[in-house]
RNA sequence: GCCGCCGUAGCUCAGUGGUAGAGCGCACCCUUGGUAAGGGUGAGGUCAGGAGUUCAAUCCUCCUCGGUGGCACCA
């Protein structure tokens, strides 16, 4: 991509517009262009020595252009087909694609998603021009007034009076819009397509009617198109909800909405999870703790849970005269009682509680995802009780021991962000500038890349996110570290400092993996399934091709399970080759079989899991083989 | 919670206004097998639940429940 000065001279006299300036075997593909940094449409009048710079389609900027063409493209087909039955409200590009929000008179149904889809492709062949008009903002208002489009109205009146407007026309059809776009819809080409059809409300607001939103994906080619298209395909095959079965895990079921049944293997992952983090729990001076299920409402008044949460938490019937009790939607109150029941002084901070905690929440049915989001999960939770001057130290080292677990587990594509005092805050503002500065300077000092939430801290305190993305990109917020000054007040904890007064301590949620369900869940869809060895439910699987192999595969089996190897035997009277499906669908990383030659050979064949060929090994070779992957803590 | 879609055998799904089908799994038998399902026989279903329309509903309508794609929510 090249830079050049506009030269009126050297062009013909009737060009007024910067597309006559496009050198002729780019003219199919420049859909705009950056004008000293900014980027216009080509029906703009350049000036004299304006710095030009084309936009292609093909690249990313080009690209997205012709997303949001694509966007303005499917309102147009929209309006063709239902004409005043469907008004239009917003249409803007997103990563891939784009969307159109809208109410329709009769819903809109994924059937019918064909038919406008072919209408788009008509107006792109139809090749008609994209025009762009700046409009007062009282002529737009009278304009879509007359449309009866009735969003775009509501946008326009958020628009300073006196401004104008660009509209975009293209035939019949007028969209509000900054711009840029294609000078004609043919720019579009075919490599878009409509993908789905979802519930929006209005301006995000669940008080406002809810539109039908359309989303769709858009390239610079039909290749590209296909290519994404694929890689959604495989991504699906990632689900955590369908290997999760496959490889007899876990399941979920109506009987208890929102909560987790565990399978034998599925359950050995969960241990070893655990196992995992309480090791790293023990060497970082945690002590892990154990507290009730369910308390009396009294403490959750008390720490203002009552009050702010009691939407989500779930109240148990009473028997007897006892006060109502709640199921914990989190332990932070649990954890204070515990640091209350013997004086603390100075002395014993940083303190540190741990409990691998089941919460239950009540989330909004339509909130409920696989294993993501549940209603009953398990935190690996943890509540440091410090001083002030201690935060900084202690965010620092759990940064540290969060991104050890997480390497451990394969992840390196973490996102950390920091959120920010919001508009309820509880505390003075002295107090949230110096926890908002510990965390940053936290941060900056394990060279920690993050982004800021402003606004977005809980009303308690600030704090930072560890998110992760799924299968399909969708981000999930595992990790977890809340600076809380509040609670601690509410709950009246203290510990008695050096100058022998009572003080209340700052009080540090903290969470690694978040809900272990969750992370289980995420580590599925990164690995397909193929957890790692020291997670892994079965190490290897024995497989008999004969059973007159019976007895040499008993040998191998003894001799791998005595060195401390997982071993899924699978000696059933059937043939290999569904023998060796099923190790598959359990995601068992070697797979071994054992004939009649292997068992007169000693010997034994090895299939690694993704791989075609087998290799013949020794019985020894095999024992060495599989210790050296074991002991590999990150295959 | 809201909008769209879906719910038929253990699983994946066909199907029709006249009370049901396939493949795989499962059980049994045969085959002693050579790497993503060898052959045969058989069991297994109030077609999610309820109400309505109809001579007749798995199919059409409504409600409920569950799942799913999003939106809102995630303190």
């Amino acid at each position: 991509m090249s830079t050049f000065l506009i030269n009126k001279e050297k062009t013909p006299l009737n060009t007024k517009e910067l597309r006559h300036f496009i050198p002729k075997d780019m003219c199919g593909s420049v859909v705009a262009a950056l004008v000293n940094g900014k980027q216009l449409d080509l029906s703009y009048n350049p000036k004299e020595n304006d710095s030009v710079e084309w936009i292609h389609v093909n690249s990313c900027e080009g690209e997205e252009i012709i997303r949001h063409d694509s966007a303005h493209l499917l309102a147009q087909a929209l309006k063709d087909i239902w004409q005043d039955d469907i008004s239009i409200a917003i249409g803007p590009t997103i990563e891939n694609g784009f969307y159109y929000d809208l109410l329709a008179k009769n819903p809109i149904s994924e059937d019918d998603l064909e038919n406008i889809e072919k209408r788009m492709h008509e107006i792109v062949s139809a090749n008609i021009p994209i025009v762009r008009h700046v409009w007062s903002r009282d002529k737009a208002l009278d304009f879509f007034r007359k449309q009866n489009e009735e969003f775009k109205v509501q946008i326009i009146q958020d628009i300073p009076e006196g401004e104008s407007l660009s509209v975009y026309q293209q035939g019949n059809f007028f969209d509000l819009c900054r711009g840029p776009h294609a000078p004609s819809t043919s720019f579009v080409g075919d490599g878009f397509k409509l993908l789905r059809i979802a519930g929006a409300y209005w301006r995000g607001d669940s008080n406002n009617v809810m539109l039908q939103r359309i989303y769709g994906t858009a390239w610079s080619s039909k290749k590209r198109l296909n290519e994404h298209l694929k890689i959604i395909e495989e991504a699906k095959t990632r689900d955590h909800r369908l290997l999760g079965e496959r490889a007899q895990l876990f399941f979920t079921s109506g009987v208890s909405k929102g909560s987790v049944f565990w399978m034998p293997d599925g359950w050995k992952v969960w241990m070893r999870m655990e196992e995992y983090i309480r090791e790293k729990l023990n060497q970082n001076s945690y002590h892990e703790i154990r507290t009730p299920l369910f308390f009396e409402k009294s403490l959750w008044e008390k720490s203002g849970h009552q009050e702010k949460f009691s939407d989500s938490m779930y109240f148990l019937e009473q028997h007897d005269h006892e006060p109502p009790s709640s199921l914990k939607p989190m332990n932070c109150p649990a954890h204070i009682e515990l640091f209350k029941k013997y004086p603390k002084t100075y002395k014993d901070l940083p303190l540190r509680f741990a409990e691998f905690g089941c919460c239950s929440r009540y989330e909004p049915s339509g909130a409920l995802f696989g294993i993501m989001r549940l209603r009953n999960f398990t935190q690996d939770d943890a509540h440091i009780f410090c001083t002030e001057d201690q935060v900084q130290q202690e965010a620092e080292s759990f940064c540290s021991l969060l991104f050890e677990v997480y390497k451990h587990f394969g992840f390196t594509n973490i996102q950390v962000c920091l959120s920010t005092k919001p508009t309820n805050a509880l505390g003075n503002h002295a107090l949230w500038e110096r926890a908002e500065e510990s965390l940053r300077t936290a941060l900056n000092n394990m060279g920690i890349p993050f982004t800021v939430n402003e606004g977005e801290g809980a009303f308690y305190g600030p704090k930072l996110e560890f998110i992760l993305q799924d299968a399909l990109k969708r981000k999930w917020q595992c990790g977890t570290l809340q600076l809380d000054y509040i609670l601690p007040q509410r709950l009246n904890a203290t510990y008695t400092d050096e100058s022998d007064k009572k003080t209340h301590p700052v009080l540090m949620h903290r969470a690694i993996l978040g809900s272990m369900e969750r992370f289980l869940a995420i580590l599925i869809e990164d690995t397909k399934g193929i957890l790692p060895m020291w997670l892994a439910p079965w190490q290897v699987a024995i497989l008999t091709i004969t059973q007159h192999a019976d007895s040499f595969a008993q040998e191998c089996i003894e001799l791998l399970e005595q060195n401390g190897i997982r071993v899924h035997q699978d000696l059933r009277n059937k043939q290999i080759g569904f023998k060796v499906r099923a190790a598959i669908d359990k995601r068992i990383p070697f797979i071994i079989s054992i004939g009649k030659r292997e068992a007169e050979s000693k010997t034994v064949s090895l299939k690694i899991l993704g791989e075609q060929k087998n290799i013949t090994l020794s019985l020894q070779e095999t024992l060495k083989l599989l210790l050296n992957a074991c002991s590999n803590e990150t295959i």
